[in-house]
DNA sequence: TGCATGTATATCGGTTCGATATATTTTAAC
DNA sequence: GTTAAAATATATCGAACCGATATACATGCA
């Protein structure tokens, strides 16, 4: 998916700025399985705009910054549709800098690996937390249900795939820290 | 992490050379939580060479195209070293196009939903069997337990999270098929 | 024989990221 | 009450990165 892709699927949950579509891809629903820099939504806005997939009007608010709305036009959905249904999506990826760290956990030390594993412990407690108080309030307050059916399953998925990794680790802190400062990283140990 | 950073990281395991390197992402070790490109490696390498952080032999085979074999340097070691430890990592970043098209499963066709999920269940199933044949392979010889004890952890998370997301995907397959086609693309059901 | 796959290096265009510039308002702290 | 920080908002630029492609020979297998 590229980003006026991403930025189609953005404005299908309703008018936005570049800004507000920017925000649902660093905390909001697409958090967790896309990302968009403004260095890319920006450039992608026009593009979209040009072709005819959204319209724009801009709201010269008084005490604010100009604010450009965007919104899909019956020809953006028609594109989102095809691009949704063109194949079968590629696989994921995933890159962490946390696991790369922990892999080399053997030419490290102890404490600094405790502080990378307990960073990330209370990293997935903060989001499943998010996640949990997310889910009560939908419960508790109807008015402020605005996830479909869809969009809850998927957010369940992110729920029970982070869990997974925050018990794991929780259960395997004290293997990690054990395991670290075995080896050096002069090389002469290294495996050839 | 860049790709110097992690093209050093292979080369940690052992000499290599660039498509090797490659393979290690595609297949290999670190093909779960990094990604590198033949695009990227080869730059990196030449880079990495000519500030002396790796060595490099060309293997001049015969029957065979020739093979340019890199090795860490004492200081490619300390790079790398400083590297791992020198902040906290940063986020996470995942990319899933799957996630993607599910989230808009409403606007979607039964059929086609179905299809995205059990080749994803597919795909995870597939991953889940090549880590147990692993693991088996490994308990059985013992001379082909090259993996530490760090990697197996990390490999051990990564098992873990790939159940977790297999699980729910077979326990909520038919839930998202149901909530296929209830919304059309036309844009007048949009809500604003 | 022919064709796909695997081994191996390398480059190029296009996409994307991350940081930064600019400017104003709201919130928080002291 | 003032000042600092964070939020709102658009935009750009260089560096980094990806994906596809070119080249070339070997191997396997139908």
């Amino acid at each position: 998916m590229d980003t006026k892709t991403i930025c189609l699927g953005a404005l299908a949950l309703g008018e936005a700025s570049g800004y507000e579509i920017r925000k649902m891809f660093e905390d909001g629903p697409f958090a967790h399985f896309a990302q968009a820099a403004y260095g890319s939504i920006y450039p992608a806005l026009t593009k979209l705009a040009e072709d005819g997939l959204v319209t724009c009007k801009s709201e010269t608010q008084e005490k604010r910054p100009d604010k450009k709305v965007y919104r899909l036009t019956p020809s953006g959905w028609d594109h989102l549709e095809q691009a949704l249904q063109s194949k079968i999506p590629s696989e994921d990826k995933v890159r962490s800098d946390t696991l790369f760290i922990l892999f080399f956990t053997e030419w490290q030390r102890p404490d600094w690996i405790a502080r990378v594993v307990d960073a990330r412990i209370d990293h997935y407690r903060s989001i499943l937390d998010g996640m949990q108080h997310c889910i009560d309030r939908e419960a508790a307050e109807p008015a402020h249900n605005c996830a479909s059916a869809s969009q809850k399953l998927v957010r369940g998925f992110g729920h029970a795939v982070y869990r997974a990794a925050h018990d794991y680790l929780v259960e395997n802190r004290d293997a990690f820290i054990a395991a670290a400062g075995q080896r050096r990283t002069d090389g002469r140990e290294a495996a050839e």
